[in-house]
DNA sequence: TATAAATATAACTATACGGTAATATAGTTA
DNA sequence: TAACTATATTACCGTATAGTTATATTTATA
């Protein structure tokens, strides 16, 4: 995969997908969320976000199929529905913390 | 991991790395580098991509640590050097490629 | 039916970002 | 040294996007 050249359409779906995990926010409320249920009210709690900005940030996500919702009484209960953003997520904070290990081993032989 | 409350500065830094896979142009980059050495005339010519824009990707690639360089007399020599992005892509192409599938078997049933 | 609560949507602003054209900077060769 | 080549950088433009405020919508309740 990633080898037999991809349409640019593909390449477009597969940037959006990771558009939607570019924005610190977005990312604190799939971690708030995690394996967990939460209606809105609570993830607002949760983030300290504003409720316009989080139940926008949801709805993105809802439509990307990233989480899923269901509704009961007044409330909205959203969950995580795409398990493969929390891989992605681990990927991502490993590498970053193999590259700053490295880094920091680079700088270790200089005089302060 | 991510199941330990990430920082807000964390959060950015992950936020960062996806960000720079959120653009098919960068994407299509990486796709024409693959596991192989290019110059940048080289990957403009594949990408069919403007040469300062090219230049602009591949430096900001640089700069977060998934491209490495080297220079070669006049040509810059770029390869990918962050082995992961390719293990992101992956995962994203397979869970959009099932997503497809479900919405397919889903509309199945529908009466045309 | 009127009120209240939870969520969604619309309108707006500020900012970030991608693409391009023009120019600068190395490095090469005549 | 002058002309040339490959790459990088700058300045600019248009657009996309996150956040906010205000309002709409939906559902429950008095």
């Amino acid at each position: 995969m990633m080898n037999e050249e991809l349409s640019e359409e593909a390449l477009e779906m597969i940037a959006n997908r990771f558009r939607l995990l570019s924005d610190p926010m977005r990312l604190r409320i799939l971690q708030t969320l995690g394996t967990d249920e939460m209606n809105v009210g609570e993830v607002v709690a949760a983030t300290k976000g504003g409720q316009a900005n989080v139940s926008k940030h949801l709805s993105a996500m809802l439509e990307a199929g990233i989480v899923s919702r269901r509704k009961e009484g007044l409330n909205a209960i959203y969950r995580v529905s795409d398990e493969t953003i929390f891989e992605l997520c681990d990927v991502v904070c490993s590498r970053l913390k193999e590259q700053f290990k490295s880094r920091q081993n680079a700088l270790a032989g200089i005089s302060t």
